[in-house]
DNA sequence: CACTTGACCTGTCCGC
DNA sequence: TGCGGACAGGTCAAGT
C-alpha cells in the first residue's frame, strides 16, 4: 500500500542519512526480490557508496558510485528501514524495532561500513529490488512505462486532462489507478481525490467537464501533499525509513471511513468494488453516471 | 486493441 | 479453540 506520499516520505528519511555511506555486504534471505547475481552484486553493489536517494512513482531509486542504481518496489508490504550504528543508544529515533529487526519478514539486509543497516522487509513477498545502470534507467522495463510524476514539480491541469483523456472510456478509478497515464496514485488517494472533486470511481473520463478535471487535479494534488507533510498514511504495515508509521489516515475524508458520515453532508461513507479494489464513496455526493 | 479480471503472496479477521 | 475462507492491494499476465 505505500503509494507516492509513503515512498516519498522513506526516500526524504533515507536522503537524510544514506548519501556517502559505503555498502559493505548484502545479506539476502529470499532470492527474488533482490534477483541479482552474487558476482555482479559483489562487483557493482559491494564497496560502492550511496550517491543519492530519488523517486519516481512508487519506485524508490538509489544512486550508486559505480554508476548502477537499486531500484526498490515496496508493493504492498514493502519497507525499507535504517538503523543507524547507534542502535543501542538510548533515544534512538527507532528504539522500538531494535529488538526486531531482522525479523521474519526481512528479505535483504543491507550492511554499511560504519556500521548501520538498511533493513528490506516485505511479509507477501510482491516488492523488489533491481540493479540497473544509472544511464539506462529511462529504458528500464518497469519505469518506462511510467506516466508523469502529478507533483514535484506538479503536472498543470492541461497535461493532467490530456493524459486522461488519452484513455476516455476508462473508469476514473481505474484510470487513476493506472501508473502509465499519471504514476504514484494508488488506492487511497484514488479514494481520496474523487471524494474530493465530488466524482464517482466508475464515471468514464469522457464524461468529465473541465470542471470535473480542475476539481480532480485539485482534489489529487492536494490529498497527496497533505499525506507528505503527515509523513505518509498509518497503514499497518507502512513505516518510514526509520521504521515509524505516518499520520495521514486520520485525515482520510472516506478511506476505511465506511458507516462513518460524510464531512460534507453527513451520509453515511459505503464501500463498494471498483476495479478490483475495496472502494469508499459518499452516495451523495458522489452520484453514479 | 482497450479494458477488466485473476494470480501472485501471507497475515489477519470473521463466522461457525 | 481451531479452521476455512474472505480480504487486504500494486502490478502483470491472462481473459473478454
Amino acid at each position: 500500500m505505500p503509494e507516492l506520499p509513503e515512498v516519498e516520505t522513506v526516500r526524504l528519511g533515507l536522503s537524510r542519512r544514506l548519501p556517502g555511506k559505503v555498502i559493505r555486504s548484502i545479506d539476502i534471505f529470499h532470492g527474488k526480490a533482490f534477483d541479482v547475481p552474487e558476482e555482479a552484486r559483489k562487483v557493482l553493489c559491494v564497496g560502492a557508496s550511496v550517491v543519492e536517494v530519488r523517486r519516481r512513482g512508487k519506485v524508490l531509486i538509489v544512486d550508486l558510485s559505480t554508476e548502477y542504481s537499486l531500484l526498490i518496489h515496496l508493493k504492498m508490504t514493502g519497507q525499507v528501514v535504517f538503523v543507524g550504528e547507534d542502535r543501542f543508544a538510548a533515544g534512538h529515533p527507532n528504539d522500538s524495532l531494535v529488538s526486531k529487526l531482522p525479523d521474519n519478514s526481512t528479505r535483504v539486509i543491507f550492511k554499511l561500513e560504519d556500521g548501520s543497516h538498511v533493513y528490506f522487509n516485505d511479509q507477501r513477498k510482491f516488492g523488489w529490488i533491481r540493479l540497473v545502470k544509472t544511464s539506462e534507467l529511462p529504458e528500464e522495463e518497469f519505469l518506462k512505462r511510467l506516466g508523469p510524476e502529478p507533483i514535484n514539480p506538479d503536472i498543470s491541469l492541461k497535461d493532467f486532462k490530456n493524459a486522461y483523456l488519452k484513455r476516455p472510456n476508462m473508469k476514473a478509478k481505474a484510470a487513476l489507478l493506472s501508473q502509465d497515464i499519471v504514476a504514484g496514485v494508488g488506492n487511497i488517494y484514488a479514494d481520496e481525490s474523487l471524494w474530493a472533486a465530488k466524482l464517482h470511481p466508475e464515471q468514464k473520463m469522457t464524461s468529465l467537464t473541465d470542471v470535473d478535471f480542475a476539481n480532480l487535479h485539485k482534489g489529487l494534488l492536494d490529498v497527496l501533499k497533505l499525506s507528505i507533510e503527515r509523513g505518509g498514511s498509518s497503514n499497518h504495515t507502512y513505516v518510514n525509513a526509520d521504521g515509524v508509521k505516518g499520520s495521514f489516515s486520520s485525515f482520510a475524508k472516506v478511506f476505511r471511513r465506511e458507516g462513518q458520515p460524510c464531512f460534507t453532508c453527513g451520509t453515511e461513507i459505503i464501500k463498494t468494488r471498483s476495479a478490483g479494489r475495496g472502494t469508499h464513496t459518499c452516495p451523495t455526493c458522489q452520484v453514479a453516471p
